[in-house]
DNA sequence: GTATTTGCAAACACTTTGCAAGCAT
DNA sequence: ATGCTTGCAAAGTGTTTGCAAATAC
């Protein structure tokens, strides 16, 4: 994938790629984490202005899980995820399942959707046993 | 509706009379500012504490908006809502759109959902206009 | 009387802002 | 060269904690 993401400093592009090759939601904390362990000597202000940058820009998603602080992910194919509350474990699942339940809001209550926050809390298989 | 609220402090009282009264989930702050007029005079940290009390009691549910704090109302029937980005107005749909699909998370991945949060964001019909 | 609840001050966690210096193009 | 980006310090917002005093029952 080609993205555009503006001038190409450090800390910008290994965000980009962090959030890239992240398969969960990562918040700001660890994206700071990240690049200090990569030696990009930076700050969190810097972190929470990129993300503003690429949240204005459409690259990322911003998600809530109930924690009292932002996720970050890159916005591919939009999802929703399977949170289990015991390990921690994050599975994504495709993210059509409202597509028609916000028709039907529009026809009937002519209530148009433009967007939507979606996540599953429960135990994994493996947390059930 | 009959609740056990446990000690019937004047905070109390009024914390859970508001939230039955609010037809929209409301913030700490809100509450704190009810309170203040009712010259019930109380302190953010009550507030809190009311609320986690009530939300351990299972008494009322906590919702998030992407405002960055979270909201609290009576927990009655489960039920989503419809948040208007132009004029704030929230309207209530039905909870029961995700059953069937919690159902086959379960038969198809073996993730067995014990709670969701779910909030549509559009417009609502007069701000088409 | 006793356990629960409250108020205060203070801390905590996350996020944002102002401004001058630094860097990408 | 210039406008975008960064770092620092500081402040803003929402929430939580410790402890002693007050209150519901």
């Amino acid at each position: 994938m080609v993205i555009n993401i503006g001038k190409k400093t450090p800390a910008r592009l290994a965000i980009i790629k962090f959030l890239e090759n992240s398969k969960l939601p990562v918040d700001a904390e660890e994206i700071l984490q990240m690049l200090r362990i990569k030696n990009l000597d930076t700050n969190k202000v810097t972190v929470y202005r990129n993300l503003d940058y690429f949240l204005k820009k459409g690259i990322i998603d911003r998600v809530e899980f109930g924690e009292g602080k932002y996720r970050y992910e890159i916005k591919i194919n939009h999802h929703h995820h399977l949170i289990c509350t015991n390990c921690g474990k994050v599975e994504d699942v495709d993210g059509e399942v409202l597509k028609k339940i916000e028709e039907e809001f529009y026809q009937n209550k002519k209530f148009l959707v433009k967007n939507h926050s979606l996540e599953f809390f429960g135990l994994c298989a493996n947390c059930q046993k």
